[in-house]
DNA sequence: AGCCTGTGCACCGTGAAAGCG
DNA sequence: CCGCTTTCACGGTGCACAGGC
């Protein structure tokens, strides 16, 4: 009924508790026979370690935790997934969890930080950062602290193509629609817009261009009814495609055609991208890549380096027909 | 540099270790102004109790586990983030992991598990609900044991909604896309589907109209266009709603329109059905009463009853327009 | 002596029971 | 009875060492 520990385990074969632990960590301190017979009870009475007394000793868990803002949409969970997908290949354990940067993470029960979309001051996470002495990667920060990398995206050439293709589209009078506005991705985003904007438009206008969609589509959807509507804006550039998605919808309910009526870009890639009609034109991070860099940092600080280090991704402008160039 | 320990905290107090852990724990063995004293300390040095230490003592974790499949996809991270915020309302601490059910879930680091979408064989679930003897909840099987909940769907139902509209549809050859093969859920819809298309259409040739689709948008969009390029089906039923979509891709890829040359129903009522042009008619479970459901079960098996019981979420179907009615 | 196999014990941080002035 | 301390156990680890050949 309780679980099953090397005491036990000790009794039934007649040895040390030690001698026990011994055997099933595969040291050789202990003979083939015995160990093998200790293993055959372990087997037999289902042991399983237990990781707290574990931990508790060894400070060392393979458990690696990522923090994400949420378990939505149609970014997160890809990345997660990837990076999930390559600890696993190392024997290591990845935990996500959502919402605020929980207390086990400043236990010894995890080993290290992956922070995604962490929504929040930046004081707090240098705070983390400065005083959590395990490897952390911040994926959308940046944040310089021992222990700690930055694998990041390079916002400001994602933005830099989406102006030049909307630059070369039929359809000028551009809307910017932006994020959360504490998300790290829609800042640095919304700060390359400005520059872009500036140097593709030349006006000064740029700040009454620009509207805050929350990542949602279905705000993007009522944006995008009203201005269609009213002909105020048919070029719209979206800080992600979930949000272009909702100038889709909009378009469709007032029987006009992205690509023809309008143009749209968004931002990531998501799957639904290339699944809409028209295909949406949209900048690409390889997240397979990002998730291998990531992990490859995570290593490094692990093994031994402790300097600061950012790595910046460098996307990729996937061209499909929600634009119409001239 | 070194986590401070009540044992740190001590020496500088003055007391003893235990004197820290009741002060900190709001023990009325302590004095208010020992306490104080003792809490400031521990306010100024940052201190953060060791989880490994406190479960290996108690028990007793607050942390839950959810386990599955993937985080991919517009299903689970939706199902899981509303659990995760009922659980943080009580607080609790959910964790999410990927792919296999891990060990520290059957260590005392977990509290209890949460299974969505696990993809593996019924017999190794059905081992671990029986000698995991802590509160379990299945969402996507149905495993009898003490201290296990199931909390489902009732697919045959909502599969008897899309055919009883498919029915009523001008497009009556019918396609059935299912998903992955192990999944508990495509299963059970596929069951259904026998049942209904054996009612509905009193043919015997249900296993010819079934095609594997893998849940995956870009499989039925090669079956879609293999099929509509050869007029084989024009009424298409998946078992979620992204292939439902990779449906809709073939068909624009193919100058077809959804809803008039052919029907599409999906599952799930993932944001995307809403959003795509024309809306798709799909079924809806209501994602925050099944988390609530969950969580729910969940405290009840944790405070005392440990018989097995199951819980069935009626299904709502979402008409749009993807089917074309009489 | 040196190798092989196995043991005793201190220790991680916490919390509960019992003890003591 | 209050206020605090001592002691112990939770489960596992690994060092230092013991005893036999």
């Amino acid at each position: 009924m309780k679980k099953t520990s090397l005491k036990q385990i000790a009794e039934i074969a007649q040895v040390s508790v030690a001698t026990v632990s011994y055997a099933l960590n595969d040291s050789s301190q202990v003979g083939e026979v015995t160990k093998a017979k200790i293993k055959k009870i372990a087997a037999d009475l289902n042991y399983v370690p237990n990781l707290s007394a574990q931990n508790l000793r060894t400070n060392d868990s393979n458990i690696v935790c990522a923090v994400v803002n949420t378990y939505q949409g149609n970014f997160n969970g890809d990345v997660i997934q990837e990076i999930q997908d390559i600890f696993a290949q190392k024997k290591y354990q990845l935990l996500a969890v959502s919402g605020s940067i929980p207390n086990f993470v400043k236990t010894d029960m995890v080993d290290g930080l992956i922070v995604l979309n962490y929504r929040s001051d930046e004081a707090e996470l240098r705070r983390i950062a400065y005083d959590l002495h395990k490897p952390t990667i911040f994926m959308t920060n940046e944040i310089a602290a021992k222990k700690t990398a930055n694998v990041i995206i390079n916002n400001e050439l994602g933005i830099k193509y989406l102006f030049e293709t909307l630059s070369k589209s039929v359809h000028r009078n551009i809307c910017i629609i932006t994020g959360d506005n504490n998300s790290y991705n829609s800042q640095q985003r919304l700060k390359a817009a400005r520059k872009y904007y500036k140097k593709f438009y030349k006006h000064d206008d740029f700040d009454s261009h620009v509207y805050s969609g929350d990542f949602d589509p279905n705000t993007t959807y009522q944006l995008g009814r009203h201005f269609l509507e009213q002909n105020t804006y048919n070029a719209y550039l979206c800080f992600n495609d979930d949000m272009a998605l909702g100038i889709y919808h909009a378009a469709s309910s007032l029987n006009k055609t992205v690509g023809e009526d309008l143009s749209v870009v968004g931002f990531d890639d998501s799957y639904v991208s290339s699944v809409v009609s028209p295909g949406l034109t949209t900048i690409k991070v390889n997240k397979k890549t990002w998730a291998e860099e990531v992990v490859d940092q995570y290593f490094k600080i692990k093994s031994n380096s402790n300097y600061p280090e950012t790595i910046e991704l460098i996307p990729e402008l996937i061209l499909r027909d929600s634009v119409k160039l001239k």
